[in-house]
DNA sequence: TGCTGCATGTAATGTGTTACATGATTTG
DNA sequence: CAAATCATGTAACACATTACATGCAGCA
């Protein structure tokens, strides 16, 4: 079993989705993959007995496959918690852009950091969305590691802090280029 | 060309290095790469003369090669950065972790974030360090595009920032799971 | 009538990691 | 005396992306 592969048990541990629902929450999640990836290794984990599916027959869309994860899977997900993890990979094309920016023009500059600004808030909104949708489905207290969505609540709150750095980060570097 | 050869015309768009020395930069950069990846690929932009060499004998070392950008890969790295960037690769087992993390124990939750807490905060040391000493080695203002090091000092700040983010969302989480 | 969304799957290709290989010097 | 650092390179394998393939419904 690969990391993806235990990415997919997390998602999963959380209620049953389809292939094609995993493949939209990894978009805007710390893991993206394909369908042509997932696909393959939601059946093969099947087979492994980590996963169960229900075929859904629909009228007017394609059939799908609702994956639940099994006994045997939540304990390899529990146990993978557990180990230290790998550090973590991030490839940002924009970053690496602004190593070599003096090479650019200011107007070119400002269009990149503007576009990137534009971007990033659009994501931390929806994530705002996500959060408030998180806290007003359940009365509960989510701040707390015994809820079931305490996981979710603190990788949200995560990603949108990290998107406000990026906007404040933006916005600072766009102040420098009115210079 | 792909991506990560551009990666690296952008760091020898500021000064000469070695292949070693790409794989250590990149290692705190926002792409990462090992050697194995990177020595292939320096050859075939030799080739393609986006980059000269000057091969340096050294005793009791082994020798080097240090590579320079010219002006043919100036050019092709100008058109590049004018170009808007892919979405950012991310994958953080970590994060991906802490989606799940209600299937385990509070002292585990809690050790997992305490690592991560020190990883960061060794990271944020080493790179306010590395903003210090591109200050202090240049009088010049680097605040300014027109600067050679305005793009590694707002590159720098940002990583600086998100690692900062990382330490305070730490203790935050931390904070919860005293409770 | 052409595009997007829903939904799954495979094949070919490209990218990235691990392992193999070498060898002197410094550090614990 | 073992491990790490410097320094480059190749080969085998694993992982990820792009392209190929299908088909109905709703929208502009």
């Amino acid at each position: 079993m690969n990391t993806l592969g235990y990415v997919l048990l997390s998602l999963l541990s959380v209620k049953p989705y389809t292939g094609y629902e995993l493949v939209q929450i990894m978009q805007t999640a710390s893991w993206q993959a394909k369908h042509s990836q997932i696909y393959p290794l939601l059946a093969k984990m099947e087979q492994e007995e980590l996963l169960t599916f229900e075929h859904v027959e629909q009228i007017g869309k394609p059939n799908k496959k609702i994956y639940s994860i099994s006994d045997k899977g939540v304990a390899l997900l529990k146990q993978w918690i557990t180990e230290s993890p790998a550090t973590p990979i991030i490839r940002d094309e924009f970053l690496m852009k602004m190593y070599a920016i003096s090479l650019t023009d200011t107007e070119t500059a400002k269009r990149l950091v503007q576009e990137r600004l534009s971007t990033y808030k659009e994501k931390a909104d929806s994530r705002e969305a996500a959060i408030k949708s998180l806290e007003q489905e359940n009365n509960e207290n989510i701040k707390d590691i015994t809820s079931k969505h305490f996981g979710r609540f603190i990788f949200f709150e995560r990603r949108l802090r990290l998107e406000k750095e990026e906007i404040s980060w933006c916005k600072w570097v766009l102040s420098l280029l009115e210079k």
